[in-house]
DNA sequence: ATGAAAGCGCTAACAT
DNA sequence: ATGTTAGCGCTTTCAT
C-alpha cells in the first residue's frame, strides 16, 4: 500500500535529469545539489565540484517553473512594444530597438529574463505573472500607459514625465531637445519658425513646450502642423499644409527625423532650398538623419542607456525601493540643415 | 498530529488569492475552478461563469509557474538577437524589429511568449528552459548557429539554408535577390560591375552566388570589395578600394541598404554621377533606401511575413512536427539608382 | 557540512 | 458535471 517509488501516472516525455537524479548519483541529497548548483558557501568545495561535473555530464537543466513557483518570483520583466505590424505601417523608427539592447542588456546582468509583448499580449499569462512591466512609448494621450497601469503591476514608462500622473518614467529631456532646436534656429537668424508634430503624445508635447518657451523669450511664436503619422509621407503632407499658411517660413522643427525628411521633401517640391532658404531639425538622430542628403540636423538621445535605466528602474521597484522619474540629457547634433 | 490547515512554514509575500482561494469561495473544488478558467466544456456553464466572476472580483492571477510545472512545458520560445550594444556599433539595421512584430504575433496568438535574448544570454536559465530557439542571423561562418545549437533546444534560424547543415532555416530568396540586381543592371546595359559584401555570412554569400550566375550567363564577371561591417563607413571605404581597382565600374550591388548608400557617398566623392554614371542597388528595402535621394533602388524581403514563417515552424518542432527549411519570395524595388 | 520534511499552485488520471 | 488524489522540481525551515 505504500507508494514505493515514482508510479508514473503521468503519461509525460520523460524530460532530462532533475536534482534529485543528480542527487542519487553523487551519493548525497537534493537539497546538497541545489546548494551546490547555487554556489552556495555552505557545501564542501569538493562535494560541489563533484556535483557540478555529473550534472554536466548528464545534461542536466534547471527548471526554472519549479524555482520560480517555490520562489514565488518569476524573474521576468515584460516589456511592452506598441508595434502596429503592419504592412503599411512599417515599424521604421529603429528607437525601440537600441532600448531593447539596453534593458535586455541590464536585466540579463541581474539574472532577469526579458518577456517581449505587445499592448494585445496583455491577457497572456506570463506577461500577467511578470514582476515588473516597461512600456516603450505612452502612446496618444497616454491611453497605453492607462491600458497597461490596470494589469496593476510595478510599471516603468519611456517617455516624458506627466505632471498628474504617478507612474515612473524614463525619458530623454524633451523640453531641453525643443529650446535646443529654437536656439540654433535663434543663432541663425531665422524667425518665421514652424513645428511638425502631434502633441497627443506627451514626449512631442514636452518638445514643443521647450521649444515655444525659447521663442516667446524672443518674442517669436512657432506655426504649428499635425501629421497624421510618424511617416515620410505624413510629415511632407503636414509641412504642406503648414506651408500653405506660412510661406515665408524659414525653420521647421519635426518631432522626428521621418516627419524632418518629410519637411525636406515638401519644402523642396515648392522650390525652397534646404538649409539656404529653410533650416530643418530633426529628433532622434537615427542614421536616417545622419545619411540623409543633406544631412539631417537632429537632437539625439541616448537610447541604449535609456534602456539600462528603465530596467535598472523596474528592478528596484520589484525589490521594493523607491523609485523616481529620471530624464536623459538630450544633445542638438548640427549637420547640414 | 494530522497536519489540519495550512501551516504557514514560509514567510512569503502573501501572494494574491489560489484556485483554492477561489473554489473555497465558489463552494466547489479546485479542479472546477481550474477547468472552469481554462473554458473547458466539462463544467457547467453557469458554474464557470461564476467562478470567473469570482476571480474577477478576487483579483486573481494566474500562476504560470506552477502550470509550468504541472505540464513540464514553458509555452516560452527564446528570440536570441545578434546585438552588440555598444555605442560606437548602433544597430541602425531596423530589420530585427520587423521580424520580432511577426514573431510576437505569431507566438502570442498560440498563447506562447517571446523571451528575448541575446548570444550572451545563453547561460540564463530561462532561456534554456524555453521550448525552443529562434536565432536572428547566423552570424559570420555560422558561428551564432553552431553557439545555440549546443543548447540543444529545438531551433529556427533566420538567414540562409547552408547545404550541410541540418538545421531549419527561414530567409529571403537570397540567390533570387541577387539574380533579380544582376539582371537589372544587365538591362540597364551595365556591364562593368561590383559587389560590396562579407561572404562570410551565409546570406550575402547566396546573394553573391544569385548575382554571379547571372552575369556569367552572359559572360560577365563581378568585381567584390569587401566591407568590414555593416556601416555607411565602411560601405564607403570598401567602395573606394573597389573604385581604385576598377575605375570604370558603371554598377554595384551592395549586400545591405546602408552599404549601398556608402557606395552612393565614395562614388561622389570621386566625381561620378549615381544613377546617371554608375548604378546602385542595395539590400533590405529600409526606409533609409526609400528616403534617400537619391531614392535607392533595393532588394526588398517581407520581414514580417519572415517573422511569422520563423514563428510557425519553431512551433511545429515543438509539437514534434516535421519542418522544412522555407524561402521567401524576395524583389526588386527598383527607384532613381 | 548535510539531510528530512514540507509545500509553492496547478492539472492529469481516475473515480463518482 | 464534479471531486479525490497525487505529484511536477525546487528550496526554506529546522534538525543533526
Amino acid at each position: 500500500m505504500t507508494p514505493t517509488r515514482k508510479s508514473p501516472r503521468h503519461a509525460q516525455p520523460a524530460a532530462g535529469p532533475t536534482m534529485a537524479d543528480l542527487a542519487r548519483l553523487a551519493g548525497v541529497s537534493a537539497i546538497t545539489v541545489s546548494r551546490a548548483l547555487a554556489g552556495s558557501p555552505l557545501v564542501n568545495p569538493e562535494t560541489a565540484t563533484r556535483i557540478k561535473a555529473i550534472a554536466e555530464a548528464q545534461g542536466y537543466t534547471f527548471n526554472v517553473s519549479a524555482r520560480n513557483l517555490r520562489l514565488r518570483s518569476n524573474r521576468t520583466v515584460a516589456v511592452i512594444v506598441e508595434m502596429k505590424p503592419s504592412p503599411d505601417r512599417r515599424m521604421s523608427d529603429p528607437y525601440p530597438l537600441d532600448l531593447l539592447g539596453g534593458i535586455s542588456q541590464e536585466l540579463a546582468s541581474a539574472g532577469y529574463c526579458v518577456l517581449l509583448s505587445t499592448r494585445a499580449g496583455g491577457d497572456v499569462a506570463a506577461v500577467r505573472g511578470a514582476d515588473a512591466v516597461i512600456l516603450l512609448g505612452q502612446g496618444a494621450h497616454e491611453d497605453a500607459v492607462a491600458a497597461v497601469a490596470r494589469w496593476r503591476l510595478p510599471m516603468v514608462v519611456w517617455g516624458a514625465p506627466l505632471p498628474g500622473a504617478a507612474q515612473v518614467t524614463v525619458g530623454s529631456d524633451n523640453r531641453r531637445g525643443g529650446a535646443l532646436a529654437a536656439e540654433r534656429f535663434l543663432a541663425l537668424g531665422r524667425h518665421r519658425i514652424g513645428f511638425l508634430g502631434d502633441t497627443a503624445h506627451a514626449e512631442v508635447a514636452a518638445r514643443l513646450a521647450g521649444f515655444e518657451a525659447v521663442l516667446s523669450a524672443h518674442g517669436l511664436k512657432a506655426a504649428h502642423a499635425k501629421p497624421a503619422a510618424f511617416t515620410v509621407a505624413a510629415g511632407a503632407k503636414a509641412s504642406h499644409a503648414l506651408l500653405e499658411r506660412h510661406p515665408q517660413a524659414d525653420a521647421l522643427f519635426a518631432a522626428s527625423d521621418l516627419l524632418a525628411i518629410g519637411a525636406v521633401r515638401a519644402l523642396t517640391e515648392r522650390g525652397r532650398r534646404v538649409p539656404e532658404d529653410v533650416s530643418v531639425i530633426g529628433y532622434d538622430d537615427t542614421p536616417l538623419a545622419a545619411t540623409y542628403v543633406p544631412a539631417l540636423s537632429s537632437v539625439h538621445q541616448n537610447l541604449h542607456e535609456g534602456g539600462v535605466l528603465l530596467a535598472r528602474k523596474a528592478l528596484a521597484l520589484v525589490e521594493g525601493r523607491e523609485v523616481a522619474s529620471e530624464t536623459l540629457p538630450t544633445n542638438l547634433v548640427v549637420r547640414a540643415t
